[in-house]
DNA sequence: TAACTATATCAAGATATATTGATTTATAAA
DNA sequence: TTTATAAATCAATATATCTTGATATAGTTA
């Protein structure tokens, strides 16, 4: 049962709904990509990241200080079917500005 | 959005969980039926069964002044896998008590 | 080493959701 | 028509979750 309420728990919040597609359609992404892209805040971003990472949506993959996001493969049936679900939700999808690219940021 | 939102939100409490589970497992029952099984009380059954049916996991069919809750079928992909899940998840499920066998009760 | 940067975590306030007991509504029976 | 019952809704409180800004941690580079 908990293992099940954290992965619909992981979900129910429109913030990873989105980060979660966004991941998914643009593939890998560090923090500052992201907040470069979706205009958050950036521990707003890692506590969602968080979330979704326990939930076994995401996995992290370190290099260096930087945290590599990505969708975790594979997926198990019910995890996958949400993410189905989600690919065809018609949201409003901001386009992927890189982290490298940006003024502000490193790299 | 909002749909998806609205039946995951659905899922994301143990008590609708176990309500789904028992109402899949059980078939039919009218709210007094879960009030003598469940254990709990009628304001929050009521709750409960309102979101489950809002979210399209349950339908309900008026006799008289009993409401009899089934699953809705037939269900969408998504929320037919999460039955699914919700079938495997190993819950310690109450016995059915019909409410026409109980003293205090009605029928 | 010290300074810098990306990310994670913490603390406080704001918002949403769950529980309970009381009340309301709708049907049925006396 | 009065009374009773099943179910829905409401109001108050308790609990959980989200957001923000501040701080901590851990690599990297000078």
């Amino acid at each position: 049962m908990e293992v099940f309420l954290k992965s619909v728990s992981a979900l129910n919040d429109a913030t990873r709904v989105l980060l979660l597609r966004f991941i998914d359609e643009n593939g890998e992404c560090c923090v500052c990509d992201l907040q470069n892209s979706l205009d958050m805040i950036q521990s707003r971003l890692s506590r969602h990241l968080k979330l979704l990472k326990d939930a076994g949506f995401l996995r992290v993959e370190r290099k260096g200080t930087w945290a590599y996001y990505s969708v975790r493969s594979p997926l198990d049936r019910f995890r996958l079917e949400a993410l189905e679900e989600i690919r065809h939700l018609s949201i409003e999808l901001p386009t992927f500005k890189s982290c490298s690219d940006s003024e502000e940021c490193c790299v």
